[in-house]
RNA sequence: GGCGCCGUAGCCAAGUGGUAAGGCAGAGGUUUGCAAAACCUCCAUUCGUCAGUUCGAGUCUGACCGGCGCCUCCA
């Protein structure tokens, strides 16, 4: 089976192949560092960390570059708002970006460049462009010619001629003032004495925003990129431009694939950092297990909008987000299942006893062939929904009065947990680990006392151990009312809190 | 004006032209001192509307209604 993507250049779902059998280039524009990465930026690295884990699955060498803008007019001007360094603002929130991307579970890329080590490539791209005639000097800006470039526009499927300059509202009219066609955009920007820049041939300045991506991915991948990667809003003018500037600079074709991620939404509107209606990913780390936040990803396909919700309280403040605390939940079934199969007794284990059933073996099989299908994680998370199902039936079966287990069916249980690890990045944590930890931060999030509510249990088991069920429940029923749940086990009186 | 996307149960959400995955919520049940957890069963004659193509359409075509994105800040 092979792997098919969705290519935005074509329009059509495609075999995945890459140039050199067995070895995929992939690039993905990475985040401008001048703020925290919110859930829009969440979403797209954890796509994209899927698709490098389901590649390499299935068998390619993969090389993961993921760029880091930290030369930027946004940054620029940030750090001009906080009185800051723009170099060490971008520092700062590259540290951050790099630890919520770890928190979510996304490996790191192979290569992570940045603009500021790449200025050298980046002005020699630029020089080539402009010995080709594909760009041109104008006032210390340099700015790439679109019509030098036929195909400008076969990205986006748009014409140069039916665009509607301006349509945006954001034209830069000392730019525009300085452009041959209105479309043409700037690979450098001159930078005024003293400020933020670096030397160049043409004076002064800094780079334009889309010409480091090329320089970059070149520089790593070569030429010709297998994939490349970015957020639905990157396919125009980013992407676009990117391709007319290195097409245009090598002669040979820049991506192969191009696959862009859908937005996630705030009232069926695009949350962005400029709508201001974001919630980063570290204000969700407080509510939820970053997990659950990663899960939440999947639950819809990578190219539709993924709406989130949340409620308030009278005076308007968020009191939770029920989708990420269903995926909590759902994440919390995953470990508590591999918790249970863990801690199946060796006794209760029997060599070749019956057959395995069929969503257990077939499960990983059942888990790549979801993601084949242009990287399909809703029917994924559908198949994982019936493996799990049957991994407890497993244990129910196993742990009734002289149940048993077969060892096969223990082994394609633990084989299925591992493709999951392997193909989502999920389950992978200590599940005790997680499980207290979610259960700590529900606790706090009450204002409950771990030690008063273990007392509390502790009286209860005394009154049961008396036959006392009267004061058992009252016991109970004083905790259920304050959220806690107790699970009466044969090793004891677990709690949880629900949610 | 141009390009493109979406509309499936109370909610979320998959769905190669062959007769509607999965999750949440809800209803019964197994289990339990009672619960919880886990498991089992049930829960869309129907896929925005109307036409058309087809032996057959949620899936293809057209029109319409509703929502959204991009057209040089964006993941």
């Amino acid at each position: 089976m092979s792997v098919r993507l969705h290519n935005t250049l074509t329009g059509k779902k495609e075999p995945f192949e890459p140039a050199e059998p067995g070895h995929a280039r992939i690039y993905v524009c990475g985040p401008t560092v001048y703020d925290y990465a919110h859930l829009g930026h969440a979403r797209c690295y954890v796509v994209y960390d899927v698709l490098v884990r389901h590649l390499r699955s299935n068998g390619l060498e993969v090389t993961y570059v993921r760029n880091i803008t930290d030369v930027d007019d946004k940054i620029l001007k940030r750090a001009a708002e906080t009185g800051t360094e723009p170099t060490e603002l971008a520092t700062r929130f590259a540290n951050a970006y790099a630890e919520d991307m770890h928190r979510l579970g996304n490996l790191d890329p192979d290569v992570e460049p940045r603009v500021s080590t790449h200025l050298g490539d980046i002005l020699a791209l630029v020089q080539r462009l402009i010995d080709g005639e594909h760009a041109y000097v104008s006032d210390g800006d340099v700015y790439f010619s679109v019509e030098s470039f036929p195909q400008y526009g076969k990205l986006s499927h748009r014409d140069l001629g039916q665009m509607k300059v301006g349509a945006s509202e954001r034209l830069d009219e000392t730019q525009a003032t300085r452009k041959r066609h209105p479309a043409d955009f700037a690979l450098w920007k001159k930078s005024d004495e003293g400020a933020w820049g670096w030397e160049s041939p043409w004076g002064r300045g800094r780079p334009g925003w889309h010409i480091e991506c090329s320089a970059m991915s070149m520089k790593h991948l070569g030429d010709t990129l297998d994939l490349h990667g970015g957020g639905l809003d990157l396919v125009f003018p980013h992407h676009e431009n990117e391709i007319a500037q290195s097409e245009a600079a090598t002669g040979a074709p820049f991506s192969r694939c191009w696959m862009h991620n859908g937005f996630v939404e705030v009232d069926k509107e695009k949350m962005s950092k400029s709508l201001g209606n974001f919630f980063t990913a570290r204000d969700l780390f407080d509510r939820v297990e970053p997990e659950a936040i990663r899960y939440f990803m999947m639950t819809v396909h990578y190219r539709a909008p993924l709406n989130l919700d949340w409620t308030l309280d009278d005076a308007g403040n968020v009191t939770g987000f029920p989708q990420f605390e269903e995926a909590e939940r759902r994440v919390a079934y995953v470990y508590k299942t591999k918790r249970r199969l863990a801690d199946l007794p060796e006794k209760r284990i029997v060599d070749g006893d019956g057959p395995v059933p069929k969503e257990l073996a077939e499960f990983p099989g059942a888990l790549r062939g979801a993601l084949d299908d242009d990287l399909n994680m809703p029917v994924a998370l559908a198949k994982l929904a019936d493996f799990l199902k049957t991994v407890n039936e497993l244990c129910d079966q196993a742990m009734r009065k002289k149940g048993k287990a077969s060892r096969e069916a223990v082994a394609a249980a633990n084989r299925g947990f591992e493709a999951l690890g392997v193909e989502l990045g999920l389950g992978t944590q200590d599940p005790s680990a997680v499980l207290l930890r979610i259960r700590d931060r529900r606790a706090k999030a009450r204002g409950l006392d771990a030690g008063w509510i273990e007392a509390q249990i502790e009286a209860r088991t005394e009154a049961r151990n008396l036959k006392d069920f009267a004061e058992a429940d009252r016991i109970r029923g004083e905790l259920v009312a304050k959220g806690v749940e107790l699970l009466d086990s044969t090793e004891g009186t677990g709690w949880t809190i629900t949610d």
